[in-house]
DNA sequence: GCATTTACATCGTGACACGATATAATTCAA
DNA sequence: TTGAATTATATCGTGTCACGATGTAAATGC
């Protein structure tokens, strides 16, 4: 019976010690950049999820206002999550919460002033880093599209 | 006053819409990465920090015996941390700590085979989907070095 | 017009990481 | 060799963040 290949899951080449090792070494280059970026953020005074907040308003693929919904499926996470990190974002003078003339139920997200100041900044230095790393941004950011 | 540049900071190229735009889409592809990660690791069995404490053990650089130190240092997070993740790792069965018999301060950490065989899976899944989205994993892994 | 769906909000919970602090083993210098 | 400094791990209290479950108001569909 060990003759057949498994039906239900076609057999995979073995997974090597370089494969691990590989995974291992991608895993802590991810880390390493979300901990540079985790630094910068901070010294500008803000939480990364924060910064990545004001990041995919700012930078969001439809370039129109962008609701709390838009935000939760931009960054992944559950609406719930997004109103959360939007109170504190609004706590911290960061964002205003604007209601929609098209849909009463929705809320747009403007960055006030200070905000657009410290995104700026953070940009800067997170192209500055990805260039100096070598890290495919643009390329990387293209498999956004298909996945 | 406004003629020169300014002594602090060079003036960097000012951040354009296509910048925030790639900014933003790059940490979405991330996302993306990392949320087919916690997926397949949550269904599995194990939450994210527990997939990647075995990886980061299981392919360690060294190649040797893996320390509560090593891990932190692996995962860029403090060492009582690790101690916690660790903690947890032991409770569900995935890893035992052994004391060093070189230095007895340290504690050597060992997979058990249930956590062999999940990491084995847990691996395969994601060199293919590392494949699939085309991510150029090797190339990322080793700026690892330099960093 | 009324049921359903959609968008946002609230609440309680849990995982995780941290700083501060503690303890044991090792090292090193006098 | 002994005691001070260093290193490795452990413990505790705290804060952030995301989540599921649940609730409410606005929009949509038949």
């Amino acid at each position: 019976m060990t003759r057949h290949l498994d039906a239900k899951k076609a057999r995979t080449r073995p997974i090597r010690d370089a494969d691990y090792k590989a995974l291992a070494a991608f895993r802590h280059a991810l880390r390493l950049f979300l901990a540079f970026s985790e630094t910068v953020a901070r010294e500008a005074g803000l939480t990364p999820q924060q910064h990545q907040a004001l990041l995919a308003i700012k930078g969001h693929p439809s370039g129109g206002p962008v609701s709390i919904g838009d935000l939760a499926a931009q960054l992944l996470i559950r609406h719930n999550s997004a109103v959360e990190l939007v109170n504190r974002l609004v706590m911290a003078g960061l964002v205003d919460k604007v209601a929609s003339v098209d849909d009463r139920r929705q809320v747009i997200l403007v960055l006030t002033g200070e905000a657009e100041a410290v995104l700026d900044l953070l940009s800067a230095s997170h192209l500055t880093e990805l260039r100096r790393s070598g890290v495919p941004m643009m390329e990387i950011a293209a498999l956004t599209e298909e996945a």
